[in-house]
DNA sequence: ATTTGATAGATTGTATACAAAAAAATAAGA
DNA sequence: TCTTATTTTTTTGTATACAATCTATCAAAT
């Protein structure tokens, strides 16, 4: 009689730590389902399948979904339910805009008020980064990275920033993943946060601006470039312009 | 003799249908209940009695807590419920360190990319919340800003960037409804947005980018000022350092 | 053939019941 | 009296049942 409710779908990103509800779970089930294609953009998430999905119960899962909402994510209609989020090219300049803003005053901030300890700290981050990024080995570079982020926003002495960039930062990394496919991507992206990391060292605002900046174009550029070679690739079958 | 029906097409293609659920009305209710200090700051919230309040069931009610946590307006612990957030000086520095960069860049923007009908429609708006202001109708005045912020951020063109204010955006008008009792600071206030205004009709980006910079350092001044005039007041009572 | 309307099915919105954890109250011991 | 262990109550976390709304299907009428 007693049914054990086991996850379908088995994908982690570890981001709830302290929170071990299956709320949280549930999730971070359908985040990490959405990041890495499981779902396609667009799609329609039917509420009773993602019940079997993550094995947690409707109400669960409906406050997973707000919360997901909030993310932007996942776009919810009154009666009709929620989709993945679509990104077209207007959408992707928008959350680059927002996100430069948002990265290059944290950048900035940070020449001014990170600690001694946590300019090495963010050094370390980098050089683990470029290891790992030379090593081909993509899944430790996602927790670099996220590494790398988490010494910069915690030195910029500033939450609400980090706060507000975590609302669109599934969708950047959505974006992201789908970036690092890309050999000649990563170097320069390499290459570029090598410089940004050089200038918040030496507590060099202007040239962290720039710096940071200048990656934040590149990546969006790159981005856009992927989106028109995929839309070109589909053309042969359908006609859809986002991804 | 084919009849158009174009406009039905284009109703029911809209993506605008408001949320006319309980969930949204019980959200709006709580959220009016802290900013109008119903519920004071760190006070523990009970769902049962946030039910009784908003007649909302249990269910439901979570559903607009998940909400409200991600604006930042309460905070929750797990097994332990949610409690409505606090703001102390250095929360309140963060969250207008924030509000400057969204706000001043969505002013830039809209200085390039505004139309001409959006720039008189600001005018209108700067116009009315003029009015409202000398009239002393503190009601009426909280509609006028919200639709003189809705023009700027319309005129933007970057739906993403609001998003992101929405965020915060709650503890913002629960700090700008204690500033409004001051006649003194609502006069000032008034006179920045001119400024501004002025600015952005003129398309001056770099007018615009002073402007907006100099209304929100002087709001978080003001805010600040109450803080601690609140703090010395409460002083001879209780000890605590957070409104 | 197209449109209209009605019906049935599926899906979301809502309410309630049960389980697990935390908080409060009580009892026992020094 | 104070501290601590135990129990009781309260509160949150979870599951499920019911109601309102939407969608798909199909028959009838123009």
């Amino acid at each position: 009689m007693t049914v054990t409710r086991e996850p379908v779908v088995a994908i982690k990103s570890g981001i709830n730590l302290k929170d071990t509800t299956r709320r949280a779970k549930a999730q971070d089930l359908i985040r990490g389902a959405i990041l890495n294609g499981y779902f396609s953009t667009g799609q329609k998430l039917v509420e009773r399948e993602l019940c079997a999905l993550t094995g947690a119960s409707r109400s669960i899962l409906r406050e997973a979904l707000v919360k997901l909402e909030a993310s932007g994510l996942i776009e919810r209609q009154s009666y009709r339910g929620y989709r993945v989020a679509t990104l077209n090219v207007q959408k992707v300049c928008e959350i680059f805009e927002l996100r430069a803003t948002l990265e290059t005053l944290a950048a900035e901030l940070f020449t001014e008020r990170a600690s001694p300890e946590e300019t090495t700290a963010l050094n370390q981050a980098y050089s683990n980064l470029e290891q790992c990024l030379t090593a081909f080995d993509l899944n430790r570079t996602r927790a670099a990275k996220q590494q790398y982020y988490d010494v910069l926003f915690n030195g910029c002495r500033n939450v609400e920033i980090r706060r507000s960039l975590e609302n669109i930062i599934d969708r950047i990394y959505y974006l992201r993943s789908r970036l690092m496919q890309d050999p000649d991507r990563r170097m320069a992206s390499l290459e570029e946060m090598r410089r940004l990391t050089e200038a918040l060292i030496k507590r060099d605002r202007i040239a962290a601006r720039a710096a940071s900046i200048a990656h934040l174009e590149a990546a969006r550029d790159a981005v856009l470039l992927r989106m028109a070679q995929d839309e070109i690739d589909s053309k042969a079958k359908t006609t859809s312009t986002a991804i």
